[in-house]
DNA sequence: TTTATTAATGCAACAAAGTTGCAAATCATA
DNA sequence: TATGATTTGCAACTTTGTTGCATTAATAAA
């Protein structure tokens, strides 16, 4: 792992923001700083950065794919504004282990992960 | 609407599985019983039947699209195999509702739909 | 400081999953 | 069966990534 400019501008642009970023974002935000990275670059950045575990990739079922920062509250789950397309993170765990085992035990299926995500408006798109 | 020789087998075939089908899968399915309709067809029949009520699109956070039957029991979330990739419904409203409101609350976020899935191992590939 | 090594980058081409415009074929109903 | 609206197929295009390969740049050793 070499410390590159364009690693970390990254870095950078997903400590400052809360919400996780499409690959899309970052370029934008890449750009507007002047650095002219190409997008085969970002990927390959992305996936380097998450093999080290220093991100995650958020895979929301409407099909967009976005980075977070590890570290913190690591599972979580996100609420997304189907207007304006913000992120923002929600904890659940509470009754989610304990159904878990249900579903392990009568569907015969074992559970490796799972992903939640409520769409609907936010505070401001209200 | 009209009853065309695709709409007809798909909504055959779609009625006889009854794990969602990706529109990939459903165009083998149609080639495989010598009906050699172009995928465009097979994506705008979804669509209408779709927009009909007559079927459901389930994305799914590994980013796959799928479709199944509507009518039986219409909410319901995934078990999808991470080996096969065979997916099952499985029931799991219980908590939901209510934390959902707790959520709406402390978010000030308005809930629309909601999509969970549970990502694992089936019976078969245990 | 210079050099050597290896990783990082850019570019162009490719890939998967859809989508769109348009002309041709087909369904249905009068 | 003639008419007119739907469907269909084809080709081209879009989006979001991925891959191969030659070039450039970071770092460790000399």
């Amino acid at each position: 792992m070499r410390s590159t400019p364009v690693r970390k501008a990254l870095l950078k642009i997903l400590s400052k923001d809360q919400a996780p970023l499409s690959a899309f974002d970052i370029l934008a935000k890449l750009h507007a700083q002047k650095l002219l990275a190409n997008k085969t670059t970002v990927y390959r950045q992305l996936d380097s950065l998450e093999k080290q575990g220093l991100i995650h990739t958020v895979r929301l079922s409407d099909r967009s794919v976005r980075y977070e920062l590890a570290g913190k509250d690591d599972h979580h789950h996100h609420l997304v504004c189907v207007k304006c397309n913000d992120v923002k993170d929600v904890d659940f765990e509470n009754h989610l282990s304990r159904q878990e085992k249900n579903i392990e035990k009568s569907k015969k299926f074992k559970i490796l992960r799972h992903s939640m995500e409520f769409f609907g408006l936010c505070f401001n798109c209200q």
